[in-house]
RNA sequence: CGAGAAGUAGCGCAGUUGGUAGCGCACUACGUUCGGGACGUAGGGGUCGCGUGUUCGAGUCACGUCUUCUCGACCA
């Protein structure tokens, strides 16, 4: 099977969907837009969900499971919401089917139609506020601080596998509060806590900041993001949390009596990422080899292929790393000996590193002799040989450097393409060669329109921790005075 | 839904003025190989998206139809 992966320079989008196949995450099914996730792809997102399940009952949140059917009505309280997803919504309108009178086949049963149409969820914001009405009457219910993990449906026009499918799977937090300042806070933890998940554990580094009115989620009152840049410059949205003051309170009253006495709408918020995480991960690091894994995100650290002729030879090396595979599962590492004899250790070198396995390990005859093994990396594409008995400490000390110096490596692109810039004539030049722009802003929505109409690029976010440049200015596009710069970029 | 392009083997494609259905990769068998995606030989695999028409004869021409992709609009 020969895996060849596309050049990067050439063409990112080719190149990105090439590898999402070769490396065996997904592919696309047979249903329109829907997605695939092959086991291999699968066991990446597995991990993230691992680490995000413990950072979100670490801040203390709990799992529950809300119902993937909203009934039509539900959806249309919130007058924003249901006007942000409405053109996007899957409908189920009958609940049964009938052999075809007229031909082969089955056709909806007309008299199965449904009183009240069903929505495929394109998020739970309303049939979960539906429900804490029932569980909140007094400030001793609160806070609520439920998560799910759920799929959802988006009936989006264009898709691209991880980044835009019609279904996906993600998470979402939603919670209740009795005060406007806690719900703030809360979104705004969980929006620190995706950004640590992002830096710590997929080596990404992200930007924290709020979105523009024209940006924010239906409904929400303050959306905060995870802005990171992919490697053709592009920005792509990590992750949100949003604010929501009462907007779902008062349009599904939900009211508590609070300790004062008075009986007040409570405050919300919720907050999500989905598989299009993968997305980013693939899109950050991978080269023209293929995926680059951080070691905390990869579902195998060590891959270790035998060089050999004889079937004796191969029995021997396979015995010292059965060994060496046991030293390396006890300090927690997951290691796979790829024993295939129906394929020849180059390809399987080439494989591995499709697959972006942080470190392979190779023996052979010559190494066996030395009493050394062979030890490469897959972010340096470096090679070294060492001695069998000292390269467990190094190997496990490797985790660590690799996962530090994607991240380092992923900064200093974004460092090298992040600019100021002052001018409309200069942002017109830039934003061609991608990256974040730096710039004054006017903050009208119109001005916003007008620079996406002209140039594509919209407004990433009002940088919180990063890039934070809070100083007088003029907008770049009108030259009415402004108090900070944000980003802007052309965004997935 | 607006504009453009494409549907031929599992994948990627070629197929000239209409005249025997092809190539590369992958697959199967055997042999030689084996420290970076091996090579040789021999094989298997097709209703050329679907329908109608023109023709002695259609992958090729005409009309219809379906699907997919790219660019818009929409979006995590």
């Amino acid at each position: 099977m020969a895996k060849e992966v596309t050049n990067r320079e050439d063409n990112y989008s080719q190149w990105y969907n090439n590898l999402v196949v070769k490396a065996d995450l997904a592919e696309q099914s047979a249903v329109r837009g829907c997605m695939v996730i092959k086991p291999y792809g699968y066991a990446i997102w597995e991990k993230m969900h691992d680490q995000l399940d413990r950072m979100f009952k670490e801040t203390g949140h709990v799992n529950a499971y809300f119902p993937l059917f909203i009934p039509k009505s539900f959806l249309s309280k919130e007058a924003e919401h249901v006007e942000g997803f409405a053109k996007e919504c899957a409908v189920v309108t009958h609940h049964r089917l009938m052999t075809n009178p007229n031909g082969p086949g089955v056709v909806v049963d007309p008299s199965a139609r449904l009183e009240e149409e069903l929505v495929v969820r394109p998020t739970s914001e309303t049939i979960i506020w539906n429900t804490y009405k029932n569980w909140i009457t007094s400030y001793r219910d609160l806070p609520i601080l439920c998560n799910q993990w759920a799929n959802v449906v988006r009936w989006e026009m264009r898709t691209r596998l991880f980044l835009r499918t019609a279904e996906f799977l993600w998470q979402e937090g939603h919670t209740a509060h009795a005060t406007r300042e806690e719900a703030m806070e809360e979104a705004s933890r969980m929006i620190n806590v995706y950004a640590k998940f992002a830096r710590e554990y997929m080596s990404l580094p992200v930007v924290v900041g709020t979105k523009s009115e024209t940006e924010r989620f239906a409904g929400a009152l303050d959306t905060l993001c995870i802005e990171a840049m992919m490697q053709d410059g592009k920005a792509l949205q990590a992750g949100t949390s949003h604010f929501l003051g009462q907007n779902f309170a008062k349009a599904f009253d939900v009211k508590f009596s609070s300790k004062e006495g008075t009986l007040d709408y409570v405050w919300a918020t919720s907050w999500g990422v989905s598989t299009r995480l993968m997305g980013a991960l693939i899109m950050a690091h991978s080269d023209n080899n293929g995926l680059v894994l951080p070691p905390k995100l990869a579902p195998i650290h060590v891959v270790m292929v035998p060089i050999f002729k004889t079937a004796e030879e191969n029995a021997a090396i396979i015995e010292k790393m059965e060994a060496l595979k046991k030293e390396l599962e006890a300090k927690g590492l997951t290691v796979k000996i790829d024993n295939r004899d129906t394929v020849r250790s180059g390809f399987k070198f080439a494989e591995w590193e499709l697959k972006g396995v942080p470190v392979r390990i190779a023996i052979g005859p010559r190494d066996m002799q030395n009493g050394t093994v062979e030890i490469a990396r897959r972010d340096t594409l470096t090679k070294e040989s060492m001695n069998i008995d000292v390269c467990v400490e190094h190997i496990v000390a490797l985790m660590d450097e690799i996962q530090q110096n994607i991240y380092a490596k992923a900064l200093d692109y974004r460092a090298r393409k992040t600019v100021k810039v002052d001018t409309w004539e200069e942002f017109k030049q830039k934003i061609e060669e991608g990256g974040f722009l730096l710039c004054h802003w006017d903050g009208t929505a119109e001005t916003e329109e007008k620079i996406k109409e002209e140039t594509k690029a919209t407004i990433r976010c009002i940088p919180m921790d990063s890039f934070v440049c809070e100083e007088e200015g003029r907008c770049v596009y009108s030259g009415k005075p402004s108090k900070r710069r944000v980003i802007f970029a052309r965004a997935y």
